[in-house]
DNA sequence: CATTTTAGTTTAGTGAACTAAAATAAGCAG
DNA sequence: CTGCTTATTTTAGTTCACTAAACTAAAATG
Protein backbone atom coordinates (compact mmCIF):
# COMPACT_ATOMS: atom_id res chain seq x y z
CA UNK A 1 0.00 0.00 0.00
CA UNK A 2 1.26 3.10 -0.75
CA UNK A 3 0.61 6.66 0.88
CA UNK A 4 -2.05 7.38 -1.90
CA UNK A 5 -4.54 5.47 0.13
CA UNK A 6 -3.64 6.27 3.72
CA UNK A 7 -7.73 6.74 3.81
CA UNK A 8 -8.09 7.33 7.94
CA UNK A 9 -10.95 5.02 8.74
CA UNK A 10 -8.90 2.06 6.46
CA UNK A 11 -5.16 3.09 8.29
CA UNK A 12 -7.58 3.06 11.66
CA UNK A 13 -8.91 -0.49 11.28
CA UNK A 14 -5.98 -2.00 9.68
CA UNK A 15 -3.81 -0.34 12.65
CA UNK A 16 -6.15 -2.13 14.54
CA UNK A 17 -6.51 -5.57 13.71
CA UNK A 18 -2.96 -6.06 13.71
CA UNK A 19 -2.76 -4.57 17.24
CA UNK A 20 -5.47 -7.03 18.26
CA UNK A 21 -3.95 -9.59 16.37
CA UNK A 22 -0.39 -9.05 18.20
CA UNK A 23 -2.52 -8.94 21.20
CA UNK A 24 -4.42 -12.24 21.26
CA UNK A 25 -1.10 -13.83 20.17
CA UNK A 26 0.44 -12.68 23.04
CA UNK A 27 -2.09 -13.48 25.30
CA UNK A 28 -2.60 -16.78 24.00
CA UNK A 29 1.24 -17.69 24.36
CA UNK A 30 1.11 -16.22 28.10
CA UNK A 31 -1.47 -19.16 27.90
CA UNK A 32 -0.11 -21.83 26.59
CA UNK A 33 3.35 -21.07 28.71
CA UNK A 34 1.44 -21.51 31.63
CA UNK A 35 -0.75 -24.40 30.57
CA UNK A 36 -3.81 -22.68 31.22
CA UNK A 37 -6.50 -22.63 28.70
CA UNK A 38 -8.26 -19.37 27.92
CA UNK A 39 -10.85 -19.58 30.53
CA UNK A 40 -8.16 -20.33 32.87
CA UNK A 41 -6.44 -17.89 31.64
CA UNK A 42 -9.18 -15.73 32.04
CA UNK A 43 -10.44 -17.07 35.65
CA UNK A 44 -6.91 -16.41 36.95
CA UNK A 45 -7.04 -12.40 35.59
CA UNK A 46 -10.34 -12.36 37.29
CA UNK A 47 -8.78 -13.28 40.80
CA UNK A 48 -5.89 -11.43 40.41
CA UNK A 49 -7.55 -8.67 39.86
CA UNK A 50 -10.87 -8.69 42.00
CA UNK A 51 -8.81 -9.67 44.93
CA UNK A 52 -9.33 -12.96 46.69
CA UNK A 53 -12.41 -14.28 45.52
CA UNK A 54 -15.02 -16.94 47.46
CA UNK A 55 -15.64 -20.12 44.92
CA UNK A 56 -19.34 -19.10 44.46
CA UNK A 57 -18.10 -15.80 43.07
CA UNK A 58 -16.04 -16.96 41.07
CA UNK A 59 -18.95 -19.31 39.78
CA UNK A 60 -21.17 -15.76 39.03
CA UNK A 61 -18.68 -14.22 37.79
CA UNK A 62 -17.31 -17.14 35.12
CA UNK A 63 -20.47 -18.79 34.55
CA UNK A 64 -19.59 -22.05 35.68
CA UNK A 65 -21.36 -24.23 37.85
CA UNK A 66 -19.70 -25.17 41.03
CA UNK A 67 -18.50 -28.33 40.60
CA UNK A 68 -16.63 -26.75 37.03
CA UNK A 69 -15.38 -23.80 39.87
CA UNK A 70 -13.70 -26.61 41.81
CA UNK A 71 -12.19 -28.49 38.81
CA UNK A 72 -10.90 -24.92 37.51
CA UNK A 73 -9.46 -24.05 40.91
CA UNK A 74 -7.60 -27.54 41.48
CA UNK A 75 -6.14 -27.29 38.05
CA UNK A 76 -4.81 -23.42 38.49
CA UNK A 77 -3.42 -24.24 42.51
CA UNK A 78 -2.20 -27.65 41.23
CA UNK A 79 -0.28 -25.58 38.47
CA UNK A 80 0.39 -23.18 41.51
CA UNK A 81 -1.23 -19.96 40.80
CA UNK A 82 -3.45 -19.49 43.31
CA UNK A 83 -4.26 -20.84 46.91
CA UNK A 84 -7.43 -22.18 48.73
CA UNK A 85 -7.67 -19.76 51.97
CA UNK A 86 -10.30 -20.87 54.37
CA UNK A 87 -12.34 -17.48 55.28
CA UNK A 88 -11.68 -17.07 59.07
CA UNK A 89 -15.18 -15.32 59.37
CA UNK A 90 -17.41 -18.44 57.48
CA UNK A 91 -15.47 -21.68 57.81
CA UNK A 92 -17.83 -23.62 54.75
CA UNK A 93 -16.29 -20.28 52.48
CA UNK A 94 -12.70 -20.88 50.78
CA UNK A 95 -10.96 -17.87 49.31
CA UNK A 96 -9.68 -18.75 46.63
CA UNK A 97 -6.17 -16.01 46.28
CA UNK A 98 -3.67 -15.48 43.38
CA UNK A 99 -0.63 -16.86 44.23
CA UNK A 100 1.88 -14.03 43.14
CA UNK A 101 5.05 -15.37 44.39
CA UNK A 102 4.69 -18.76 42.52
CA UNK A 103 4.97 -17.12 39.21
CA UNK A 104 8.22 -16.60 37.96
CA UNK A 105 6.57 -17.12 34.36
CA UNK A 106 4.23 -14.53 34.15
CA UNK A 107 5.78 -12.17 36.55
CA UNK A 108 9.18 -12.61 34.05
CA UNK A 109 6.23 -11.90 31.05
CA UNK A 110 4.78 -9.17 32.12
CA UNK A 111 7.79 -7.36 33.43
CA UNK A 112 10.05 -7.55 29.90
CA UNK A 113 6.58 -6.24 28.40
CA UNK A 114 5.88 -3.61 30.78
CA UNK A 115 9.73 -2.53 30.73
CA UNK A 116 9.18 -2.15 27.05
CA UNK A 117 5.99 -0.19 27.12
CA UNK A 118 7.38 2.24 29.57
CA UNK A 119 10.92 2.65 27.20
CA UNK A 120 8.49 3.30 24.23
CA UNK A 121 6.25 5.66 25.73
CA UNK A 122 9.53 7.74 27.44
CA UNK A 123 10.10 8.24 23.45
CA UNK A 124 7.38 10.98 23.17
CA UNK A 125 6.30 14.77 24.40
CA UNK A 126 3.39 15.56 26.18
CA UNK A 127 1.56 16.30 23.29
CA UNK A 128 2.32 13.42 21.60
CA UNK A 129 1.58 11.49 24.49
CA UNK A 130 -1.62 13.09 25.62
CA UNK A 131 -2.60 11.80 21.73
CA UNK A 132 -1.38 8.25 22.35
CA UNK A 133 -3.40 8.05 25.72
CA UNK A 134 -6.70 9.47 23.85
CA UNK A 135 -6.47 7.18 21.52
CA UNK A 136 -5.63 3.91 23.76
CA UNK A 137 -8.51 5.05 25.57
CA UNK A 138 -10.85 5.53 23.42
CA UNK A 139 -9.84 2.13 21.50
CA UNK A 140 -10.87 0.78 24.88
CA UNK A 141 -14.00 2.27 25.01
CA UNK A 142 -15.07 1.33 21.50
CA UNK A 143 -13.76 -2.63 22.69
CA UNK A 144 -15.74 -2.43 25.23
CA UNK A 145 -18.67 -1.08 23.71
CA UNK A 146 -18.44 -3.57 20.85
CA UNK A 147 -18.07 -6.42 23.06
CA UNK A 148 -21.39 -5.25 24.63
CA UNK A 149 -23.16 -5.23 21.22
CA UNK A 150 -22.12 -8.73 20.59
CA UNK A 151 -22.94 -10.25 23.57
CA UNK A 152 -26.23 -8.60 23.97
CA UNK A 153 -28.37 -10.58 20.86
CA UNK A 154 -26.89 -13.94 21.35
CA UNK A 155 -28.68 -16.08 18.28
CA UNK A 156 -26.69 -18.69 18.92
CA UNK A 157 -27.75 -18.77 22.46
CA UNK A 158 -24.89 -20.59 24.11
CA UNK A 159 -22.95 -18.60 26.51
CA UNK A 160 -21.11 -21.71 27.39
CA UNK A 161 -18.49 -22.88 25.09
CA UNK A 162 -19.41 -26.64 24.80
CA UNK A 163 -20.35 -29.41 26.77
CA UNK A 164 -24.39 -28.27 27.54
CA UNK A 165 -25.76 -30.96 29.41
CA UNK A 166 -28.91 -32.49 27.30
CA UNK A 167 -30.86 -33.36 29.59
CA UNK A 168 -31.43 -36.78 28.22
CA UNK A 169 -31.18 -38.97 31.45
CA UNK B 1 -5.73 11.53 36.51
CA UNK B 2 -3.72 14.23 37.60
CA UNK B 3 -0.17 15.12 35.81
CA UNK B 4 1.41 14.18 39.00
CA UNK B 5 1.53 10.41 39.09
CA UNK B 6 2.05 10.04 35.76
CA UNK B 7 5.29 7.67 35.58
CA UNK B 8 5.77 7.17 32.01
CA UNK B 9 6.37 3.22 32.40
CA UNK B 10 3.41 3.10 34.91
CA UNK B 11 1.35 4.74 32.52
CA UNK B 12 2.20 2.91 29.95
CA UNK B 13 1.86 -0.45 31.20
CA UNK B 14 -1.44 0.25 32.61
CA UNK B 15 -2.86 1.72 29.79
CA UNK B 16 -1.55 -1.30 27.49
CA UNK B 17 -2.64 -4.07 30.50
CA UNK B 18 -6.17 -2.39 29.96
CA UNK B 19 -6.39 -2.28 26.38
CA UNK B 20 -4.91 -6.05 25.95
CA UNK B 21 -8.14 -6.43 28.53
CA UNK B 22 -10.32 -4.77 26.02
CA UNK B 23 -9.27 -6.74 22.75
CA UNK B 24 -8.91 -9.80 24.58
CA UNK B 25 -12.73 -9.74 25.75
CA UNK B 26 -13.67 -8.38 22.48
CA UNK B 27 -12.12 -11.54 20.67
CA UNK B 28 -13.78 -14.33 23.19
CA UNK B 29 -17.43 -12.13 22.83
CA UNK B 30 -16.56 -12.41 18.66
CA UNK B 31 -15.41 -15.77 19.03
CA UNK B 32 -18.95 -17.03 21.26
CA UNK B 33 -21.11 -14.78 19.30
CA UNK B 34 -19.70 -17.01 16.26
CA UNK B 35 -19.89 -20.13 18.22
CA UNK B 36 -16.16 -20.47 17.89
CA UNK B 37 -13.11 -21.83 20.26
CA UNK B 38 -10.09 -19.90 20.14
CA UNK B 39 -8.24 -22.23 18.08
CA UNK B 40 -11.04 -22.19 15.41
CA UNK B 41 -11.15 -18.19 15.63
CA UNK B 42 -7.37 -17.52 14.88
CA UNK B 43 -7.66 -20.60 12.46
CA UNK B 44 -10.36 -18.42 10.46
CA UNK B 45 -8.33 -15.27 10.74
CA UNK B 46 -5.37 -17.10 9.19
CA UNK B 47 -7.39 -18.52 6.55
CA UNK B 48 -9.04 -14.91 5.75
CA UNK B 49 -5.29 -13.04 6.14
CA UNK B 50 -3.36 -15.70 4.30
CA UNK B 51 -5.73 -16.34 1.28
CA UNK B 52 -6.78 -20.17 0.55
CA UNK B 53 -4.95 -22.69 2.29
CA UNK B 54 -4.64 -26.06 1.99
CA UNK B 55 -5.52 -28.64 4.40
CA UNK B 56 -1.61 -29.07 5.08
CA UNK B 57 -0.58 -25.66 5.36
CA UNK B 58 -3.28 -25.23 7.40
CA UNK B 59 -2.09 -28.16 9.81
CA UNK B 60 1.32 -26.41 9.99
CA UNK B 61 0.51 -23.22 10.61
CA UNK B 62 -1.66 -24.21 13.96
CA UNK B 63 0.20 -26.72 14.77
CA UNK B 64 -2.33 -29.16 14.16
CA UNK B 65 -2.17 -33.10 12.68
CA UNK B 66 -3.38 -33.37 9.85
CA UNK B 67 -7.07 -35.48 10.79
CA UNK B 68 -7.87 -32.53 13.40
CA UNK B 69 -7.43 -29.83 10.27
CA UNK B 70 -10.30 -31.88 8.74
CA UNK B 71 -12.38 -31.25 11.98
CA UNK B 72 -11.41 -27.92 11.80
CA UNK B 73 -12.66 -27.32 8.90
CA UNK B 74 -15.40 -29.44 9.18
CA UNK B 75 -16.92 -26.81 12.17
CA UNK B 76 -15.82 -24.02 10.40
CA UNK B 77 -17.83 -24.86 6.92
CA UNK B 78 -20.49 -26.40 8.42
CA UNK B 79 -20.95 -22.98 10.36
CA UNK B 80 -20.75 -21.44 6.82
CA UNK B 81 -17.24 -20.08 7.81
CA UNK B 82 -15.25 -21.14 5.05
CA UNK B 83 -15.66 -23.50 2.22
CA UNK B 84 -13.53 -26.46 0.76
CA UNK B 85 -12.65 -26.01 -3.05
CA UNK B 86 -10.27 -28.42 -4.95
CA UNK B 87 -7.40 -27.24 -6.64
CA UNK B 88 -8.11 -27.30 -9.85
CA UNK B 89 -4.02 -28.21 -9.95
CA UNK B 90 -3.73 -30.81 -7.78
CA UNK B 91 -6.98 -32.84 -7.16
CA UNK B 92 -5.43 -34.59 -4.38
CA UNK B 93 -5.24 -30.85 -2.45
CA UNK B 94 -8.21 -28.93 -0.48
CA UNK B 95 -8.16 -25.43 -0.61
CA UNK B 96 -9.57 -23.76 2.53
CA UNK B 97 -11.11 -20.17 1.83
CA UNK B 98 -12.95 -17.96 3.79
CA UNK B 99 -16.67 -17.47 2.62
CA UNK B 100 -17.03 -13.75 3.28
CA UNK B 101 -20.67 -13.78 2.01
CA UNK B 102 -21.96 -16.21 4.82
CA UNK B 103 -20.83 -13.93 7.78
CA UNK B 104 -23.32 -11.25 8.74
CA UNK B 105 -22.67 -11.67 12.50
CA UNK B 106 -18.59 -11.23 12.15
CA UNK B 107 -19.00 -8.87 9.46
CA UNK B 108 -21.44 -6.63 11.37
CA UNK B 109 -19.22 -6.86 14.47
CA UNK B 110 -16.13 -5.44 12.40
CA UNK B 111 -17.94 -3.12 10.62
CA UNK B 112 -19.13 -1.50 13.59
CA UNK B 113 -15.84 -1.71 15.31
CA UNK B 114 -13.92 -0.43 12.03
CA UNK B 115 -16.01 2.76 11.46
CA UNK B 116 -15.67 3.50 15.32
CA UNK B 117 -11.95 3.67 14.49
CA UNK B 118 -11.97 5.26 11.57
CA UNK B 119 -14.13 7.68 13.55
CA UNK B 120 -11.57 7.76 16.46
CA UNK B 121 -8.68 8.35 14.24
CA UNK B 122 -10.22 11.08 11.74
CA UNK B 123 -10.01 13.55 15.01
CA UNK B 124 -6.74 13.49 15.27
CA UNK B 125 -4.09 16.14 13.22
CA UNK B 126 -1.05 14.75 11.38
CA UNK B 127 1.62 15.30 13.95
CA UNK B 128 -0.85 13.34 16.78
CA UNK B 129 -1.60 10.50 14.21
CA UNK B 130 2.17 10.54 13.33
CA UNK B 131 2.83 10.05 17.08
CA UNK B 132 -0.59 7.31 17.45
CA UNK B 133 0.85 5.07 14.60
CA UNK B 134 4.59 5.10 15.89
CA UNK B 135 3.24 4.06 19.37
CA UNK B 136 0.75 1.45 17.79
CA UNK B 137 3.63 0.16 15.47
CA UNK B 138 6.27 -0.12 18.07
CA UNK B 139 3.48 -1.82 20.38
CA UNK B 140 2.87 -4.47 17.76
CA UNK B 141 6.49 -5.24 17.58
CA UNK B 142 7.02 -5.35 21.27
CA UNK B 143 4.15 -7.91 21.58
CA UNK B 144 5.30 -10.26 18.86
CA UNK B 145 9.24 -10.00 20.40
CA UNK B 146 7.46 -10.74 24.19
CA UNK B 147 5.62 -13.66 22.69
CA UNK B 148 8.34 -15.12 20.36
CA UNK B 149 10.38 -14.78 23.77
CA UNK B 150 7.20 -16.69 25.34
CA UNK B 151 7.32 -19.32 23.02
CA UNK B 152 11.24 -20.16 22.60
CA UNK B 153 12.02 -21.51 26.07
CA UNK B 154 8.84 -23.71 26.81
CA UNK B 155 10.15 -25.42 30.11
CA UNK B 156 6.27 -26.85 30.13
CA UNK B 157 7.27 -28.40 26.94
CA UNK B 158 3.64 -28.29 25.33
CA UNK B 159 2.87 -26.26 22.44
CA UNK B 160 -0.62 -28.54 22.00
CA UNK B 161 -3.26 -27.46 24.59
CA UNK B 162 -4.07 -30.91 25.69
CA UNK B 163 -4.70 -33.90 24.56
CA UNK B 164 -1.02 -34.92 23.89
CA UNK B 165 -0.68 -38.57 23.38
CA UNK B 166 0.95 -41.02 25.75
CA UNK B 167 1.69 -43.64 23.26
CA UNK B 168 0.51 -46.23 25.72
CA UNK B 169 -0.18 -48.68 22.90
C1' DC C 1 -30.49 -28.36 70.52
C1' DA C 2 -32.74 -29.94 66.16
C1' DT C 3 -33.71 -28.29 61.53
C1' DT C 4 -33.01 -25.73 57.52
C1' DT C 5 -30.08 -23.16 54.56
C1' DT C 6 -25.73 -22.14 52.42
C1' DA C 7 -20.94 -23.20 50.49
C1' DG C 8 -18.16 -26.15 48.37
C1' DT C 9 -16.56 -30.86 46.91
C1' DT C 10 -17.24 -35.36 44.92
C1' DT C 11 -19.05 -38.57 41.61
C1' DA C 12 -20.99 -40.13 37.31
C1' DG C 13 -21.64 -39.35 32.75
C1' DT C 14 -21.49 -36.58 28.34
C1' DG C 15 -19.63 -34.17 24.40
C1' DA C 16 -15.88 -32.08 22.00
C1' DA C 17 -11.42 -32.04 20.08
C1' DC C 18 -7.24 -34.09 19.79
C1' DT C 19 -3.54 -37.92 18.29
C1' DA C 20 -2.07 -41.91 15.78
C1' DA C 21 -2.63 -44.85 12.30
C1' DA C 22 -5.18 -46.92 8.47
C1' DA C 23 -7.68 -45.98 4.28
C1' DT C 24 -8.71 -43.46 0.05
C1' DA C 25 -7.52 -40.92 -3.87
C1' DA C 26 -4.65 -38.41 -7.00
C1' DG C 27 -0.20 -37.25 -9.03
C1' DC C 28 4.37 -38.73 -10.57
C1' DA C 29 8.40 -41.81 -11.89
C1' DG C 30 10.40 -45.65 -13.89
C1' DC D 1 1.04 -49.33 -16.71
C1' DT D 2 2.80 -50.54 -12.11
C1' DG D 3 4.53 -48.86 -7.96
C1' DC D 4 5.69 -45.08 -4.92
C1' DT D 5 4.70 -40.70 -2.93
C1' DT D 6 1.70 -37.06 -1.39
C1' DA D 7 -2.73 -35.00 0.45
C1' DT D 8 -6.67 -35.52 2.94
C1' DT D 9 -10.24 -38.13 5.24
C1' DT D 10 -11.70 -41.81 8.24
C1' DT D 11 -11.53 -44.63 12.31
C1' DA D 12 -10.44 -45.85 17.01
C1' DG D 13 -9.20 -44.46 21.27
C1' DT D 14 -7.76 -40.88 24.71
C1' DT D 15 -8.09 -36.79 27.51
C1' DC D 16 -10.25 -32.93 29.25
C1' DA D 17 -13.65 -29.78 31.01
C1' DC D 18 -18.19 -29.39 31.72
C1' DT D 19 -23.15 -30.36 33.89
C1' DA D 20 -26.17 -32.40 37.19
C1' DA D 21 -26.93 -34.29 41.29
C1' DA D 22 -25.61 -36.39 45.62
C1' DC D 23 -22.88 -35.45 49.57
C1' DT D 24 -20.30 -33.13 53.56
C1' DA D 25 -19.63 -29.49 56.58
C1' DA D 26 -20.66 -25.18 58.73
C1' DA D 27 -23.78 -21.41 59.85
C1' DA D 28 -28.27 -19.57 60.84
C1' DT D 29 -32.85 -20.15 62.65
C1' DG D 30 -36.71 -21.51 65.62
Amino acid sequence: MSDADTDPAATGAELGWRLSTAVVLFHEAVGQRLGLRALDHRALGLIEREGPLTAGALAELTGLTPGAVTGLVDRLSRLGYVRRVPDPADRRRVLVSADTEARPDLADAFTGLSRAMGDLVAKYDDTELAAITDYVTNTIDILYAQTRRLGAPGPTGRTTPHGEGTGAD
